[in-house]
DNA sequence: AACTATTTATAAGA
DNA sequence: TTCTTATAAATAGTT
């Protein structure tokens, strides 16, 4: 709808879908507050997100307006007390999740290189490049990661040298004794903070 | 939104909150339909007008995204009147599917490296060992079905140079005439089955 | 139901 | 994700 027109089907890319789904989700959202605020009309609106992400919006309580619109329906669908019609419907939910599962066990297998016997090398080709992007962006993250790591324990490792300074540079005003080795006061202070350090590093990244 | 901006609030006057509610109504559902289609969602919308009339728009089956939200809240919401024993059966098979559905999916997204931010460098190095260990597979099963189409092709042609030599022979002893070039009998033999081998070229390695 | 001046939504890019 | 911005789309008030 802008920049550049587009045309309404399917996103192809992935991460410019995701974007899309947010900006219009928001758009849609604030539309149908609107409608229900301007016009005194009562809303629900159900969205699941290609990932299976759930979001609502209810004017009132999406159970309420749920019930409000099975009764409307009631006497179009109620012909039969049959109270197997939502097992039904339960059961066609179950048999799309099924095929859903299916299908997404034999990508991860695919890409895990498992079941590859099926494919043509125009699908292989694919899903190396897909293979080849995923293990670019996972090093990449990895590192950024390792680097914080480092980073964050240098920045440690300085505050604690400075500390034992001003600590020595304390004892040494009040005792004037001087019998400590001046040359190794990172070692101390690495010792004495030991236990957090391997904390830190177990937990990777507590933030 | 023109001519004047105006305030979301309730518009007092009747005929033109009728009017408003058509053509907003009208929008929100297109909006919803080309969120649907653009990002692949699934969505349920509910508008009661103030007088009562119900307007309601599905990607699929209102009934279906109900019963999918339903299986989402059902811990929160428990509004639900003692369901029969079968369904309680099957709304947790559902829910064990659902739940399977959303763990494969989140697999998959982190092995495409797109959903990495929570994860820690143990489960960093882990991911990247298994994009190391499938792109190592994939790229091995490509590489032999080069192979495998190349030595076709391969096979292909000595056979057909064969067929070519075989038929020059038949022709020299018929008529003794000698004009041909015996220097290139494989030139003649691939421009004999040019067709083919492009038809063969084509499906494998169309770009 | 149409029109149209404006406001709003949003695609693409940063 | 958030911001920016050029442009498409929606729509308030009018006819």
């Amino acid at each position: 709808m802008t920049r550049q027109k587009i045309q309404i089907k399917k996103i192809d890319n992935t991460a410019a879908r995701q974007v899309t789904f947010s900006k219009r989700r928001r758009g849609l959202f604030k539309k149908a507050l609107e409608l229900s605020t301007l016009c005194d009309a009562e809303i629900a609106l159900l969205v699941f997100s290609n990932t299976g992400k759930l979001f609502e919006y209810s004017s009132s309580s999406t159970r309420q307006v749920i019930e409000r619109r099975d009764l409307q329906s009631e006497r179009i669908d109620r012909l039969d007390p049959i109270p197997s019609l939502e097992l039904q419907l339960q059961s066609s939910t179950c048999a799309m999740l099924g095929k859903e599962v299916a299908e997404k066990t034999r990508e991860l297998r695919q890409l895990r290189g498992e079941e590859l016997q099926g494919l043509d090398l125009e699908e292989l080709k694919q899903l190396e490049k897909l293979l080849e992007g995923g293990l670019h962006r996972v090093t990449k993250t990895k590192e950024e990661s390792f680097f914080k790591e480092i980073n964050s324990l240098k920045r440690k490792g300085v505050e604690l040298m400075e500390e034992n300074r001003q600590l020595k540079e304390k004892m040494e005003n009040l005792g004037e004794q001087g019998q400590g080795q001046p040359s190794e006061p990172n070692d101390r202070a690495w010792r004495s903070c030991s236990s957090d350090i391997s904390l830190r590093l177990g937990l990777p990244y507590p933030n």
